[in-house]
DNA sequence: ATGTTGACCTTAG
DNA sequence: CCTAAGGCCAACA
């Protein structure tokens, strides 16, 4: 068999989990590697996304840090990109964070 | 086989 | 704001 193993289970769940991200929200790598029952596995949720295909239709620019910002470096191109995604759901930023209240969402159910 | 790094981490101080 | 340390692990040299 395929080796559907623990990382598949994990990828699988981290994908629905980033696919129910509503737009205007957010959510820490930490958070969603929780939720899919492998806390402590933040840096696994982004190499996930770091391989993620291109053409992907889930929302990875709604995966931010713990602490309201964007992992990529400031001037990169892809940091721009993610924030200008982010920006035209209604995710601003103020000194280059995002406001706590943008992870809220998580906090029903 | 061993040590280091991580453009997509986190918490505490 | 920054540093340090914890944690976990794949990719790399």
């Amino acid at each position: 068999m395929s080796s559907s193993n623990i990382d598949d289970a994990f990828k699988e769940r981290v994908y629905t989990l980033i696919g129910s991200i509503p737009a205007g929200q957010v959510a820490a790598y930490g958070q969603l590697a929780k939720l899919a029952g492998f806390a402590n596995q933040s840096r696994a949720v982004g190499r996930l996304l770091k391989n993620l295909p291109e053409q992907s239709s889930l929302p990875w620019h709604r995966v931010i840090n713990s602490q309201g910002k964007i992992s990529f470096p400031e001037e990169s191109e892809k940091h721009f990109q993610q924030r200008r995604l982010l920006e035209s759901e209604g995710v601003f930023f103020k000194n280059n964070k995002v406001s706590m209240k943008k992870y809220q969402w998580l906090e029903n159910s």
